[in-house]
DNA sequence: TAGATTGTTAATCGATTAACAATC
DNA sequence: TAGATTGTTAATCGATTAACAATC
């Protein structure tokens, strides 16, 4: 296995290595060298031969890098075979945005279905996904593959639910609440989006930047 | 001045300390140790106070930290008593789902303006702002005092947008498209949420977390 | 061959954690 | 006073950057 473990920084970068790969495939471009992306991705050429390096190396000495393999290599790793299972839970006014979201932008994840604990909203449709009532998850989970759940609720409607997901077997959350999952389990891969926290660390940069700038 | 320069992992972890310390404060609670906070926060005493002395240390040694004394330093620190003002490029599904949020749950952060560049949506209102159209906005800036722009464009749009923020005397941008403004001017200050590279990057974990857990 | 550029090891940098004296 | 807990300095850890041999 060429990647025993790939820290979270690399992996966070991935994503955004394949934007710009993508960019140069279809400006029609067949080689980049480590400096042009390190350019391009506002790092240095040597933490992008790390970064490739952690999966083997799609390189060739003294040519570069094919965008073509490249984009195929990194395809892979963000894309594999099996597509991904998510289920929303909250239809509310993010809820719904993103649920357009994933179900128009985001590529290798499935949107299957969509949970709300609000009785007028059950029933109705959101994109084409009926909303079931959010009592009825565990069952559906049980009958069918979750992979991720994604999490538009208020809090205090996340901490209850936080008991139900063990036995549901879904291994991570999108968690857009201020709810803190990993606390409960360990052993669940969660990716916060906390929209208040990164709001009040950019306000707090623009209030502070004369101290914090030398 | 006691912050000379607090690093932007210990600005990103305020919002964190705040949620908790204000969930300490209305439960009652009058006292708490770094070890208490470490705790909640899933991080070391030691680190907490650090955190804490990067802005000249609020404690007692011997006693701890008083709650009410955290909560109004650290309210200060995140909430001047001049609140930041912001207007939204882009009144689609996300933008307007954003500036729901910033107009309920954020302080410190007015919402004064909404520009889209539509002219199907200009003239109407979103949660009671009359939407303009996007080619006013550098007049409107250079008329009002804006601290920020809010981005919910596509990229495209994002592109042609960036040569006008010169003009603006904008300090920051909270970046939801995938334009990376920070290369075209260094000096903004940009807090990027980029849902599609979050979701990417959790989804990856997903799929390969048997290789890269131990 | 000479020039370019990778893969990879070594050095640096910064953030986190540990240790301990100060002090309530 | 003894115990607790901070503030702060030192040690560790991990990520980034630099250097250079390998090689196309």
């Amino acid at each position: 296995m060429t990647n025993p473990k790939v820290s979270l920084p690399v992996i966070r970068r991935l994503p955004r290595y394949f934007r710009y790969i993508t960019e140069l495939k279809s400006a029609g471009k067949t080689r980049v060298s480590s400096s042009q992306l390190a350019e391009i991705m506002g790092s240095t050429p040597s933490q992008v031969r790390q970064d490739f390096n952690c999966f083997g190396g799609f390189g060739q000495q003294g040519i570069g890098y094919s965008v073509e393999l490249l984009y195929d290599e990194i395809a892979h790793l963000l894309f594999p075979n099996d597509s991904i299972n998510a289920v929303l839970v909250g239809a509310g006014s993010l809820g719904a945005t993103i649920a357009n979201f994933v179900l128009n932008e985001a590529d290798g994840v499935n949107l299957t279905a969509i949970f709300d604990n609000n009785l007028n909203l059950v029933g109705k449709s959101l994109h084409n996904i009926k909303i079931s009532d959010a009592d009825t998850i565990v069952e559906y989970c049980s009958e069918n593959k979750v992979d991720l759940i994604i999490m538009c609720i208020p809090k205090s409607a996340a901490e209850k639910f936080a008991p139900v997901l063990s036995c549901t077997g879904v291994k991570g959350i999108w968690n857009f609440t201020h709810y803190d999952f990993s606390i409960y389990d360990k052993s669940l891969i969660v990716e916060n989006v906390h929209l208040r926290d990164s709001l009040m660390a950019l306000s707090y940069r623009i209030n502070h930047n004369d101290e914090t700038e030398e």
